[in-house]
RNA sequence: UGGGCUGUAGCCAAGCCGGUAAGGCACCAGACUUUGACUCUGGCAUUGCGCAGGUUCGAGUCCUGCCAGCCCAGCCA
């Protein structure tokens, strides 16, 4: 991966350190769990970890329960095990979650009704709403507003003590219902909701909202730069009114940054869920999907998705990354690294005339040819072939390097070959291609110096093994992705008239000299399945699946 | 219409105190090639950095005024 380039978060950090504003670095990433971790979320991950790991500092990994009816126990598990994959360590300041501090949430509310800070709103939902205000009138202060510190204490009691109805009563601070910024016109701290939370049980019936609990729980956990997404950004006045109001000794920032959007990318976390709950997928890991354990699924590295958000960079600027750079640094890593296999997904026999009926042999073939350490294996050669349908072509565009009637090619790492002969069935399909090799040359290079430039996958009839492939298209992905707009929303891929409905495109079965029971994935052309580069060629760079299991 | 943020090539993105537009992806051309991959070479913002003025010997960088996009009116995060 390479090194973190300088970006204005940086430069917030050294100037931090600079001045003696903090001794340590601390971040952390704060998953709600209710849903899987989806590229986008890499991004996030990669900010807090890589800023803590560059000095030294501590990444938490923290999930933000604070909402008992939108979460669920399966996520964390899930989050946790994504994040582990992905940095490839568990986070070096430990796990937590922010319901643990439930506790001390409630006794700095209670603090802060002491100080004339916060009071208890009986206002309902629906009138809180009316007088909030607009973007651009001012509030009304709600007639609760000035209650006296122990009416509050006792009326706040009670909503913990379970005396009132869901919604009947909201904790607010008393800030300023006139301000331009909405966030500050008296936000609800607490609200009462007799649920059931995932990990305290029925211990509670109020829960902390969001902008309360979440620098509460980056004071409590030292955490000295919050770096969250752009949204969050008219929020900081508030995440710093609740620092410095309850007066944490060591005071959390909060830093943003624009969030990760990528080409023909579904990167919501609430149309996904939608997908997978409407059997629209097959489960959050279902390989269209953006979800980190989608992508590994996929064979994705976790380096390579790394390097992809690191390329994508760090600003503030609205952006749309192109698929193509994440597709990249897949295909430079696995270049590298990848064994290779050669295979054939859609068959056409090819018989070699000259060949002994009863004969076999091996040929060495290189594992991977960019990697001198990976070494060969010796594949089965024999009179009955399969090649690629689509490397053979009667009536050859111009340009074509692949095999053709009279024309040669070299079968990889073995003979040249030139198809003498097309056999054809009764419906006129091609069943058959009969071909001469080069016996003489073998899988040297031809003595008398002619070139052959096409060279085409091949494995024996007799000893090819069902992978049991599949491929998928991506998610907006239909015959031709440059035909799907590139801001192709939810909305396009919902309707079955538009264009970009969902697609997936099975191949059920590919043969290859793999041994029976290895499983396998192909890339095409260096792509991951859906191949926007050259479509129709195909490379086949067959990578062993499990050269990279998830565990 | 109030407030906050953003605006450098097709897509990202450097550009610190003003000094004469990094890099990557994509794309194009060529070389090499027993994967049309990889690799290599060359080309890719013709005083141009949202627009218009201004300051200056000189501005993407400073000033003024516009314009455009994104976010905010959950007892979601």
């Amino acid at each position: 991966m390479s090194e973190t380039g300088s970006n204005f978060i940086l430069e917030a950090i050294e100037a931090d350190l600079a001045a003696d504003r903090v001794r340590a670095i601390c971040t952390r990433f704060p998953p709600e769990p209710n849903g899987y971790l989806h590229i986008g979320s890499a991004k996030a991950i990669w900010i807090n970890y890589s800023m803590a790991k560059k000095y030294q500092g501590v990444f938490n990994l923290r999930f933000d329960d604070t909402n008992p009816v939108r979460e669920d126990e399966e996520y964390v598990q899930a989050i946790e095990q994504d994040i582990r994959w992905l940095l490839g360590e568990a986070p070096n300041g430990g796990v937590f979650y922010g319901s643990d501090y439930f506790d001390q949430c409630y006794e700095y509310a209670v603090r802060l009704i002491r100080d004339g800070k916060a009071y208890v709103c009986d206002l309902s939902a629906d009138e809180l709403r009316q007088t909030r205000g607009t973007l651009v009138e001012p509030g009304q202060n709600s007639p609760y507003r000035d209650r006296g510190v122990e009416e509050n204490l006792g009326l706040f009691e009670g909503m913990k003590s379970g005396l009132y109805p869901n919604g009947s009563r909201t904790l607010r601070a008393k800030i300023d219902m006139a301000s331009p910024n909405m966030n500050l016109r008296d936000p609800a701290l607490y609200r009462i909701l007799h649920a059931e939370h995932h990990r305290q049980g029925d211990k509670w019936c109020i829960y902390p909202l969001y902008d309360y609990a979440h620098p509460i729980q980056d004071a409590i956990e030292g955490v000295t730069h919050s770096l969250c997404s752009i949204e969050f950004e008219n929020h900081r006045p508030l995440y710093d009114w609740v620092v410095n109001n309850i007066d944490f000794a060591q005071k959390p920032h909060q830093y943003e940054f624009a969030r990760l959007n990528v080409t023909h990318t579904v990167m919501s976390k609430r149309y996904l869920r939608e997908l997978v709950e409407t059997g629209r997928v097959d489960g959050w890991d279902d390989p269209r999907m953006p979800t980190l354990c989608a992508l590994r699924r996929r064979g994705y590295t976790p380096t390579a998705i790394l390097e992809f958000v690191q390329r994508a960079g760090i600003s503030k600027t609205y952006s749309l990354v192109d698929l193509r750079l994440l597709e990249y640094c897949v295909r430079e890593e696995l270049n590298r690294t990848a064994p290779r296999r050669i295979a054939v997904l859609d068959p056409i026999r090819l018989t070699i005339t000259n060949y002994p009926q009863d004969k076999t042999e091996t040929f060495p073939l290189s594992n991977n040819p960019v990697d001198p350490e990976s070494g060969t294996r010796e594949v089965m050669f024999s009179r009955e072939l399969f090649v690629e349908r689509a490397d053979f072509s009667e009536t050859p565009p111009p340009k074509w390097q692949r095999l053709k009637p009279g024309g040669e090619v070299r079968l990889m790492g073995s003979y040249i070959i030139r198809c003498d002969e097309v056999v054809r069935g009764p419906d006129g399909e091609i069943t058959e291609l009969r071909c001469t090799a080069d016996l003489e040359t073998g899988n040297k290079t031809p003595a008398d110096g002619r070139k052959v430039r096409g060279t085409i996958h091949w494995v024996s009839a007799a000893h090819a093994v069902d992978g049991g492939a599949f491929l998928y298209d991506n998610l907006f992905t239909l015959e031709n992705v440059n035909d799907v707009p590139e801001d192709a929303n939810y909305m396009d891929f919902l309707n079955p008239d538009s264009r970009t409905v969902l697609s997936a495109c099975k191949l059920e079965a590919a043969l290859a000299d793999t041994r029976p029971g290895d499983r396998f994935q192909f890339v095409r052309n260096g792509y991951f399945c859906a191949d926007t580069k050259h479509p129709g060629m195909f490379n086949r760079i067959v990578v062993l699946k499990d050269s990279f299991s998830a565990e």
